[in-house]
RNA sequence: GCCGCCUUAGCUCAGUCGGUAGAGCAUCUCACUCGUAAUGAGAAGGUCGUCGGUUCGAUUCCGACAGGCGGCUCCA
């Protein structure tokens, strides 16, 4: 009698003709028990993903895949999306199909009913579901020929449009693939466990679980709009997104992170924490920040100001408007006319408010003759800019109208280009580790081979391509992870972005750095060469927190608005224990102010447990306690942002102590261990 | 921009099946002087987002607009 073998490290099962995989999986004592034991199956040789219910016509390999892993989550979501579709039809009688993939984290189904989905419905919909998955219904595939498809679907609009686009390339349609793959079609059909009558079917590749009792944990979490094949020409279906996972714990940990994440939100905290607002007087999209967000921000300008100055940057400054010419110049207007604030019409010409920095540069550099002896030559702004954003994708800081880039343009010759991205890749890096970002990989965006989209791009193919290699072998040699965008450039030029994970697991696109050798050539930029020729220079765009708001917002949510020491708005609150030792704690602030820390003493009426706690909600990195005993001893007793003290601490020491730690910026912070994220995995497509 | 939902005090929210509103926190006043996350009492605070319509009467019903939220599309 052998040991069953673990479903996680198990040799491909072969399958005998006219046997299920199922079958020959309890054959060969694979455990199959119970939802949390939900087991599927891999075609080892096709590569092509199948589920239990399938039977092979001749000998075939199988392997299980654990359902604590992305196929085997891909599985259960998609089998739950399956058994959503159910639901609504069976709750809403002659509601359409869309497609219903896995994503990230969950899965979505699109439909296109008679009405939109209310909070009520979703309810009703997630109970129907429970009665679906309890009823164990066995998902049986069965493959079908495209005109008996079609005439079984003659009811699903959607459904034929896939079978119509099945083959043709058609995998770019945002989860089509799920529906129809490549080659053969094939339905899903849910049978009765008892009777074994057909209660629902789908269109569908698969895989799916082998019952619907095999899915362990799963909720609706939303309902929104959506363009049928992510087209905004075409009409919007309502999608249901969902959450499944392998066990009711991991679904329960899921929960737990969007609650966190919720609890980081930048625009929440922002209120909380007195940082910015955004007034509906001044418009959408806005901000204005308050004197503690003004703390905040102009650390870190500071910050980039100083670094900037030490890579060699030249500190310049440009006007907010300008006329039209200057984006005809740099050829921006055709592409972003739409999005940027109407002209204003003056003296018969149009200003505009600017949306970009990088013309305004080009001037200076075009404002006396420049020699290769100056290259490579650095500006740097804080450009405030403005961006007539859609109404509905303006976000809190992280997408915004009226925006600052810390904006540098690198003036270099071509040979210079190389050790110039390599310069400015280091310098980014370098500047999210002090930040407290240190976990983060690059994207290459690149003009892509979408014939669709190459109209977008200008300058010629061998220009795209030696800037393309350029980017990517500095991006090579940092030796990070290095993903692909095609499509994804600047109509200009290439671009590496640096994408950070945040505390919580999330991504956010933070510094960009563009090669561009359009708009030296628009704007007839020059500089005379060593033999005296005239010699066209590259230039290199980059911004370092991108936007100083965005990057704020990121800040906050990535410290759950416990910003370390250095950035915090208040870094010292004083609490005395009776009134008694106010001016004492007075005279420690002093001390504290001496050496530029922020400080602030709470003298109002509140108890001083009350002080304690409005200063721990205010995300204070240190408290002072100063009662009587101290006061008599010289020495004050820390009560650190994590909750743990230290009593009787002499007044220098104790602002020796806090100086260093504000020097020391993030890495010595008692708060800075944020909760690791249980369920963090690795991004997923549609397929 | 599109679809859906939402907008009542500074904040978080009750409430009015159409007869102009209430709590907690915050604010202010007074008392309390207290050793590591909420002392007590009192006061003040709202033309119920804006404009229009229906109605004897609208915060409530309808419409438009503004702003917000969740997605989609977009993101130089």
């Amino acid at each position: 009698m052998s040991t069953p073998p673990s479903p996680t490290a198990l040799a491909p099962i072969r399958v005998p003709a006219g046997t299920t995989a199922l079958q020959a999986l309890k054959d060969a004592g694979v455990p199959l028990k119970g939802p949390d034991g939900a087991v599927v199956v891999r075609e080892v040789t096709g590569g092509d993903l199948r589920d239990l219910s399938w039977a092979p016509e001749a000998d075939a390999e199988v392997e299980p895949v654990p359902a604590a892993s992305a196929d085997g989550r891909a599985v259960i979501r998609h089998s739950t999306a399956h058994v959503l579709a159910q639901a609504v039809q069976e709750l809403f009688p002659g509601t359409r199909l869309g497609i219903g993939p896995p994503v990230e984290n969950g899965f979505y189904y699109d439909f296109d009913p008679e009405r939109p989905f209310t909070p009520e419905d979703m309810q009703a919909l997630e109970k129907k579901m429970t009665e679906i998955v309890r009823a164990g219904q066995n998902f049986a595939r069965r493959e079908i020929s495209d005109t008996d498809a079609k005439a079984e679907l003659a009811h699903e609009p959607y459904k034929l449009e896939l079978i119509g686009l099945k083959g043709g390339g058609a995998e770019d349609a945002e989860g089509a693939s799920v529906e129809v793959g490549a080659g053969q079609l094939t339905m899903y059909d849910n049978l009765d466990p008892r009777t074994g009558e057909r209660v629902w079917t789908d269109l569908c590749r698969g895989p799916h679980l082998p019952r619907t009792n095999a899915i362990p944990a799963f909720s609706l979490t939303r309902s929104a709009a959506a363009y049928w094949r992510g087209s905004e020409k075409n009409p919007q279906l309502q999608r249901i997104y969902g959450t499944a996972w392998e066990s009711k714990d991991a679904h329960k940990a899921y929960l737990e992170q969007l609650a966190e994440a919720e609890r980081r939100d930048h625009r929440r905290l922002g209120a909380e924490l007195d940082l910015f607002s955004f007034p509906d007087e001044i418009g959408s999209g806005l901000a204005v920040f308050h004197p503690k967000g003004g703390v905040v921000k102009r650390e870190m300008e500071d910050y980039v100001r100083r670094r900037h100055i030490e890579e060699g940057f030249d500190y310049v400054g440009t006007p907010h408007i300008t006329k039209a010419h200057v984006f005809e110049l740099s050829g921006h207007l055709p592409y972003y006319a739409d999005t940027m604030f109407p002209p204003m019409e003056l003296e018969n010409a149009q200003y505009y408010l600017k949306a970009m920095n990088c013309p305004m540069h080009n001037l200076i550099f075009r404002s006396r003759g420049r020699s290769y002896r100056e290259l490579p030559l650095r500006f740097f702004e804080f450009g405030s800019v403005y961006r007539y954003e859609k109404s509905g994708v303006v976000h809190g800081l992280t997408r915004v109208r009226g925006l600052t880039q810390d904006d540098s343009h690198s003036y270099v010759t071509p040979e210079q280009a190389p050790g110039e991205i390599r310069h400015l890749l280091a310098f980014v890096l370098g500047l999210l580790r002090d930040f407290g970002l240190d976990d983060y990989y690059l994207e290459l965006s690149t003009r892509g081979d979408d014939p669709d989209k190459q109209n977008k791009f200008i300058g010629s193919e061998a220009e795209w391509a030696v800037a393309t290699a350029v980017l990517e072998d500095a991006a090579k040699e940092t030796g990070l992870e290095l993903v692909p965008d095609p499509g994804g450039a600047a109509f200009y030029g290439p671009k590496i972005s640096v994408q950070a994970r945040d505390a919580i697991g999330r991504t956010w696109q933070m510094s960009t750095i563009q090669y561009d050798f359009n708009q030296p050539a628009g704007f007839g930029l020059e500089y005379t060469s060593a033999d005296g020729g005239r010699e066209q220079p590259v230039m290199i765009h980059s911004a370092k927190f991108g936007s100083i708001e965005r990057f704020f917002g990121v800040l906050t949510e990535h410290y759950a608005g416990a910003f370390p020491a250095w950035l915090a708005p208040v870094q010292v609150v004083g609490i005395p224990v009776t009134d008694e030792q106010v001016p004492y704690l007075a005279d420690v602030a002093l001390k504290l102010r001496a050496r530029g820390i922020r400080v602030e003493i709470d003298d109002s009426d509140d108890r001083m447990q009350k002080k304690i706690r409005t200063a721990s909600k205010q995300k204070v990195p240190f408290v002072l306690i100063a009662g009587a005993t101290d006061a008599e001893a010289g020495a004050v007793s820390f009560r650190y942002r994590d909750g743990s003290q230290r009593n009787g601490v002499p007044v220098g020491e104790a602002v020796q102590q806090v100086a260093d730690w504000i020097a020391a910026r993030h890495n010595v912070d008692p708060a800075a261990d944020p909760p690791a994220d249980p369920t963090a995995e690795v991004p997923q497509g549609a397929g």
